[in-house]
Order: structure tokens, then sequence, then C-alpha cells
DNA sequence: CCGGAGTATGCACACAGTGCAAAATGCACA
DNA sequence: TGTGCATTTTGCACTGTGTGCATACTCCGG
């Protein structure tokens, strides 16, 4: 990594956070590029070369919460369950929610300023979800990632954690967790039929 | 319903129309407000009183199909169990698009030339789902529209259905209902197994 | 026929996003 | 150290969306 592309790196961060922190103070619409390019300290043309538009930078400030699911996924690989590993993921992503309040109290009025910008995080953070459970279900159910059943199954997980994260902010920890847990059990039961009557189908 | 407003109706759903034809023959990007309200009669400045954006002309477009799952399900309403009433609604959906081939053909190419569209068109579906199944579902198992579990079911419910519809444009018709009897029969089992667990639980 | 409500339109403007070319910056090499 | 090259930044002009405002039009009841 050169240091040029290190520097730009460095800025992009610095952009969408203090992009991140006007969103907050005065609604995503209600903030021009101008003036995110003023506060970061560079011109109007070249915050598009850092990011393709304005809703990309408030997407950026917001994609770490998923690197957790992604390292405890690679990490933990077919040790264990499936379910285990999602079930200690989630204490992990409570434990750090705790840690971050002021961090997803902004983005909590972010996302209250302008729904659609919400609706499309929500978007990301499900496919991103989707795309990375899909290879251990299936290789859980011992059937090909892109098989029906496998899309079904992850699709009931998706839908089941699109849930979770849209009660979690207006939940206490705890709630989160027991939430989450009867999530899981509903999960648990889902994929445990679905391994009994497997052998009978064929497509 | 005076003639002033039927006449506005009118001419909304001409609009909607002619914006249709248009995103479909060159992308929707690649049409602008002034030529839609050309291709319609109007003045640009007469479209946004009829549509706040062009996206709203968009998906405007697209709202019917959610129309057929409403009637059925309020028409029908708590004579036979949930899951009947879907599978029913499911085979006419099914009847329903292999008679309007070239509309949906048209909405392919709309979804295929911009992502974001596509992606809020299924937000908007999957939405307007969660609404109508929750009172049913609810009844169903006798709780409250807003308890943890009923969100958790229709969450569970909305994440199979998405599936569904995000493959159907690629399959079969018969695949489909192939599909849409495994994903019932999946929900049928988790909605079996939350009736069994639930004089257990209470929060 | 007239006055007023609801609607259409034109005009000016703010803002997002893009292509292009000039200027600034940092890196390698003589 | 200076010079040439590649990357990056910036200004400028332009297209397109969406909005506020004022004006003109249309249709309705009196």
């Amino acid at each position: 990594m050169d240091l040029r592309s290190r520097r730009r790196l460095q800025v992009r961060r610095d952009v969408a956070e203090k992009a991140a922190r006007l969103f907050a103070e005065r609604g995503y619409e209600h903030v021009t590029v101008a003036e995110i390019a003023a506060a970061a300290g560079i011109s109007r043309r070249t915050f598009f070369t850092h990011f393709a538009s304005k809703e990309e930078a408030a997407l950026a400030s917001a994609a770490d919460v998923l690197e957790s699911l992604q390292r405890s996924l690679s990490a933990k690989k077919s040790e264990i369950s499936f379910t285990s590993v999602v079930r200690d993921n989630v204490s992990e992503l409570i434990a750090w929610h705790e840690h971050h309040a002021e961090l997803l109290e902004q983005r909590r009025r972010i996302a209250l300023s302008n729904p659609d910008l919400a609706a499309k995080v929500a978007a990301a953070r499900t496919q991103a979800e989707r795309d990375m459970v899909t290879p251990h279900l299936a290789a859980e159910l011992g059937l090909p990632p892109d098989h029906h059943t496998v899309m079904l199954v992850v699709g009931a997980f998706t839908g089941l954690g699109d849930v979770l994260m849209s009660r979690a902010p207006d939940l206490l920890p705890a709630d989160v967790a027991t939430l989450a847990d009867e999530a899981l059990d509903l999960f648990e039961a889902l994929l445990l039929r679905v391994k009994q009557t497997l052998p009978g189908t064929s497509i």
C-alpha cells in the first residue's frame, strides 16, 4: 500500500465522519455536499472523487457493523454449528453496541432524518448478511448454495434478523438478547425441520 | 368523487403508464421528467403536481400487485387458516402473472435498468405485506399485533416471501408454484412450533 | 354572467452529479 | 537537488431533479 492510497483512504474516512456528524446535527437533506466538503477541507469537486454520491458518504460511515459477523463466521468456520456461531456473535454485537452508544445515537438520528436512507442501509445489511450466511448454511445442509431450499432458509434467517435489527434501537440490551434468543430458537427449529425433511426432496 | 378528481386520477394513471413505457424502452436514468411530461401532454411543472418525484411515477405503475393479496386477506378473513388463504392467493398471483407477461417483462426491464429502484419496489412490497399479514397472524396466535413473537413470525414470513418474489422472474410458473409450496410448508411448520411453545412464554 | 376554488404553467432558483482541462502535488530517477 | 511523470485536486460549465412563487386557466355554483 503506497503512501498516496493510504492518505486517500484516510481522507475518505475523515470526510465520511464529518458528513455523519453534520447529518446527525441537521438532518441528511439539510446538509449540502458543498458544506461537507468545506467541513473536511476539500473542494466540492474533490468530494465526488472520493464518493460517487452524497448517499455513499452516508452509507460509508455505517459499514462497520457487519465486519464483526464477517469475522466471527470466517474464524469459527465449521468448528461448531452455525446457530452457535451466530449466538456468540449476537452477544458480541450487543456488547459492541453498549460501548458505542454515542455512535449509534448519531446513526439513529440520521436514519430518522431520512427513512429512505435508513431503508437502504437496512437493505445493504440484509444483502451482506445473506452473502455471508449462505455458504455456511449450504454446507450445514449439504446442498449447493444456490439450491432453492438453502435460499428459503437464508430468507427466513434474514427475515428474522431484520426484525431483530429494526427493534433493537428501541429496546434495552437485555431485551435485545431475549429477542435474539427467541429468534434463534425459532430458526433452529426451522433448520432442524428442513434437515429432517431433506432426504425426501430431490429436485 | 367529483369530476375534477376523477380526471386528475386518470391523468396520473396515464402519465405513470407513459413513464413506464419510456423507462422500459430506454432505461430509467436515460429518460428525463421533461420527456415523460411531453409524452403525456403536460408541462414539466405539472408532472410534479401529480408525482413528488420521478421515482414515484415509476413506483406508481407497480402498485397493483399487492391489491390481490389485500383483497384475498380481507375477504376470506378468519374463515379458514392463514396459510390456506395465502396458498390460495399464491395460485391466484401465479395465474395473474401468466396473463400479464408483457407487463411483467416491462417491469423486469425497468428493474434491470436501475437496481436501486428495484430494491425500493421490493422494500415497499415487503412493507405492505408485513402490514397486511400482521393482524391475521396476531389473531391466529392470540397475541397483540406488536408482540415480539408476532413480529418475528411475520419477519420469517416476509423473508420467505422475498426469496419467492426475487426468484420468481427467473422461474417457470410451475417451478414458482413448487417453490411457493415449499416456502409455505416451512412457514406452516414454524407457525405450528410457535403455537406449541406459546403457552410457556409470557413476557 | 361572475366570483372563487382547484389546477396548469412559466420562471427563477438551489442542489446533485459529471466531463473536461488546467493546476498542484508527490514520487522516482538522473 | 532538480526534473519529468503520474496521480490527485480543483474550477468551470453544463445537465437534470425538485421547489417556491406568481400568473393564467377551467370549471363550478350562485
